[in-house]
DNA sequence: ACCTATTCATAAGT
DNA sequence: TACTTATGAATAGGT
């Protein structure tokens, strides 16, 4: 149908091809709803494209998905099942290793049966336990140093901020009194009139951040 | 196209509809294949009748599975997890839990990192794996003090048969002396002869075993 | 995207 | 269901 007559093989000319594609596209669509209303029949097409472009119909009334299971039924294929037994496969051996590594914790903690182990094998656990031990104490060790560290870091900050602070003070104090001999108070006067109290400062160190470290190993490290 | 034109909707006539659906299921095919070849798309067609007879047709070197697979990439709707949605959920969690208990031993081990745990925690971990040491280090005392148990019945048990032996054995000397010296042979003689290698034997207590302990702790534990 | 000569699909009849 | 055929639809090639 067309001004000649055509072959039925594959348009080597890519334009004519992607036109041809177009129009035919359009020509397979329209028979597909005609076939669905006229004869109330489920009609799902899909396509793609030489350059994989996707063009779907399905009749309305019904999903893509009803109709792969329906055409599932009919046909006998069942395109489900190697998903379905992919995924089982995949959860079975999740499950697997997953016993396998809650075991091992067992056994590390102890709580496990360690009844199947050789007297080689729980050396080998006792040593690695051991170091591990080792691992998590100088672990803890390098923590609470870094926080002693930052802590004593602080500290001299405060300190010279109190001391600049203080000084400010003795400077203003000072000016003041100069100022007062003028009005006739004495710096007596003016101390006991509410300056009184910065000479009560004295540093509090603030305790490092040491909640409960009871039993922990490390009751005779204090900041220094 | 035909004798007359027809409107596009339900043909009521069920005749009518079936002999339409045939002929122009026949054409859509042909139009589906004819797409394929000429401008190398993959197509799929799905038709069900009123009466849901399948009628179906893939572009070779191509199957519906992959078409499937294609079309839900292509339209981003998964219709295969849609489908397992529990399974999907199910290994997700295992998933999950798999990767716990990973770090978890990771961090027990000492080889994961350790540096998102508080000093709490640490100390928490510590006391654990210290126990954990404890509750090893018991089973393998308890491991090598039954094997040595084990080994002492052994022996103990060999010694009673090895005395027994030794006892049958002299009497029987005795008895065959007693005959001998009926036909004129010696004690002595006969021990010459033979019999001589019974009062070398000796109780070589075989090693329990205790293949390499070398680094246990127990260099100090032998059979007592 | 539109045009149109030509081929194709098919509705109705047998 | 198969064949026939008049007729409308689809479309190849050109613009």
């Amino acid at each position: 149908m067309g001004r000649g007559k055509i072959e039925i093989k594959r348009i080597e000319n890519p334009t004519n091809r992607q036109v041809t594609y177009s129009k035919r596209r359009a020509g397979i669509l329209k028979k597909a709803k005609e076939l669905n209303v006229l004869c109330d029949a489920q009609v799902a097409l899909i396509m793609f494209s030489t350059t994989d472009k996707l063009t779907d119909f399905v009749s309305p009334n019904t999903t893509m998905k009803k109709t792969f299971d329906m055409y599932q039924q009919a046909s006998g294929t069942n395109l489900w099942n190697s998903h379905y037994e992919k995924m089982q496969e995949a959860l079975k051996k999740q499950k697997e290793t997953n016993r396998k590594l809650r075991k091992e914790i067992g056994q590390r903690v102890g709580a496990e049966d360690l009844s199947d182990l050789s007297f080689e094998e729980l050396c080998g656990l006792e040593q690695h336990l051991e170091s591990s031990v080792k691992i998590v104490a100088q672990r803890k060790f390098t923590q609470i140093t870094t926080q002693t560290e930052t802590s004593k870091k602080k500290i001299k900050s405060l300190e010279e901020m109190h001391n600049n602070l203080l000084h400010e003070y003795e400077e203003r104090l000072v000016e003041e009194y100069a100022l007062a001999d003028h009005e006739g108070l004495s710096a007596l006067e003016m101390a006991a009139n509410g300056a009184s109290h910065i000479f009560a400062f004295r540093l509090q160190p603030s305790q490092p951040n040491l909640h409960g470290d009871g039993g922990c190993g490390f009751e005779d490290l204090r900041l220094g």
